[in-house]
DNA sequence: CTGTTAGCGCGTTCAT
DNA sequence: ATGAACGCGCTAACAG
């Protein structure tokens, strides 16, 4: 890649008058300007990100920790914040976290030596270790959390509206005359203790509550996990059975649907299902599953754009821990019934 | 973020001895060398890569351009290919390949100003138009393209046995007794019009044909698209019926079943199904699809691997145009009958 | 053993 | 209108 040096000398002009014609300064005659941007153009000349970065202070750069690079939800809301920080001029760099948690490097080295401006923190199963955290604030710009929090950091976040779907939710399967609700989901993780709140608030406003054994936690977060079918197959041979569940995700749901109608449900006239996220498979699988739309491109707009305020008001450090909370809207599809069934 | 310069005031030395002493230069005191460690750990320094990468003349940055986000194949490719890029020291600067289409902005100028030492190109629909090609080829370092490949273009690939696979597929089919096979594919893209050649071959093998009317191609390959849902319905609606069709990927594979048993056929009785990917997807569906494994984590290896020899062959360009075919194997699940099974 | 110098590519003064 | 000089953070080749 040619530099301003050698464009100069091509030109016969200094480098600094390069510079300057390149960027359309006044002080530079119209005759070498048009010269100099001709040869650099030529040349396919484009100024080095990494020297502008080096000067202005600013790499340019926003450090991203996702944890699945193949995820549906994250892969929108990625995309969508990818666009504004592209917009004004930032590049991501992207890391997977599961693959680095366990390596001696410590977690975001990558981050600090890329002097990324931000930190953009995805969707991440559960607390990480005092020493990750430490870390991450000894990184130079702010950090915004996606989905998940971590409860006493005072970073950026933006999520759904957990607690109000969950809420959501069950008001749903009451109104289709469920009296038996259970609860498919993650306990160790914000969203999901949020859904769950939501959802004990509305079956108490109900006169319903949940029982026991109709709550399930699936303990961790992996794809396609062997262990949430068996567990979820066990679940639906329990002796009380469920007439209405919700669940975690949309992925889950799925897994659910599958294995009760391996017990020999039938959906949704034995057991209504509601999912979260309205991802491409719940409109796969038979029934198409009733679930809750979570604006993950505005999730994502909006996480990059309190990041971007956060960078410019760094100095200040004022707004530090705002809370950015995204609607949700119930989608309905042939896993619930129509309302108004009653029993 | 602290700079050499600074820790070298603290410890009362010069700038290039605290280099020196922390990259354990022999030429460094015990004490010396202990004392700036110290320090420097102290104040969490870490160098600054875009520095490094200035005067060694490597960014240390690899250009990723991909397609979809969230898509859970391009994802474990992508993750693959990262856990090895990142071993050896590259970041990675990815970009939404259709997000850039359209935009005044030339689609690799990210990549160019961030001096990319290679490029990743991930599963793109059409070949590009001549300018994007042209600004391919003016980027510093060598192009591995994934999945697809453009015609007369010496870029490294590392796909799948595409041909191969479609002739297993149909091979598959014939076995289990079907005689009216059917495909759902892309005939504008690489991958599909080699499955459907490796189809093609298979057939005439075994005696068979494809009628034309049971070829359907979908013209793009946007997720979750209604224009396939629609085509698809149509599809089923033929007074022709195939008794198996072969699917480009998983996700239409799913789609189809869906479409198929809308229009009242039993799957696998009346139609059998192969998809392509062995995707999460094809075992959340009733009946799980059977399917072929991609291997995708080695893919994203072997074109990791690839482009870094690239990379490091950059001075003799001898071996470019390098492809790589990576082998599939056959999934067999609910989809398909037990083979065997003749009319 | 340590410090000085030069240079990577570029932008920004400040002189001319 | 143009160029020289300095600095960004760091490394490497020298000099002491």
């Amino acid at each position: 890649m040619i530099s301003l040096k050698e464009i100069g000398r091509l030109c016969g002009v200094s480098e600094s008058t390069v510079s300057k014609a390149l960027k359309d300064h006044p002080a530079v005659s119209q005759k070498t300007r048009q010269h100099v941007q001709e040869v650099a153009r030529k040349h396919h000349y484009v100024p080095n990100a990494h020297v502008q970065g080096i000067q202005s202070g600013r790499s340019q750069c926003i450090g991203v920790a996702v944890n699945d690079f193949g995820d549906p939800y994250s892969g929108r809301i990625l995309c969508a914040a990818q666009e504004v920080l592209h917009e004004k001029g930032f590049d991501l760099i992207i890391i997977p976290w599961d693959l680095m948690v366990g390596k001696n490097e410590g977690l975001f080295d990558r981050f600090a030596c890329r002097r990324t401006d931000g930190v953009l923190l995805f969707p991440t199963a559960e607390i990480p270790d005092t020493k990750t955290i430490a870390q991450l604030k000894s990184l130079d710009g702010p950090v915004v959390q996606i989905d998940q929090c971590w409860q006493n950091e005072r970073f950026g976040y933006v999520g759904s509206a957990n607690e109000d779907g969950g809420s959501q939710a069950i008001e749903a399967l009451a109104k289709r005359g469920c009296r038996r609700i259970g609860m498919i989901g993650y306990g160790r993780i914000s969203s999901g203790r949020e859904r769950l709140q939501g959802a004990l608030n509305a079956l108490q406003k109900n006169g319903l509550f949940m029982d026991q054994s109709l709550f399930l936690d699936l303990g961790s977060d992996k794809e396609d996990d062997q262990k949430s079918r068996s567990l979820l197959s066990k679940y639906f041979k329990q002796k009380k059975q469920p007439d209405g569940i919700f669940c975690f995700n949309d992925r889950i749901a799925a897994l659910a649907i599958k294995e009760a109608k391996a017990a020999g449900l039938t959906i949704p006239d034995d057991l209504q299902v509601i999912g979260f996220g309205n991802l491409p498979v719940g409109r796969l699988i038979s029934p198409a599953l009733t679930t809750f739309d979570q604006q993950p491109e505005l999730i994502g707009r909006k996480a990059a754009e309190l990041l971007l305020n956060h960078i410019d008001a760094t100095a200040r450090k004022a707004d530090a821990g705002v809370r950015i909370v995204v609607p949700v809207k119930l989608v309905e599809q042939g896993s619930t019934c129509n309302p108004g069934r009653r029993i």
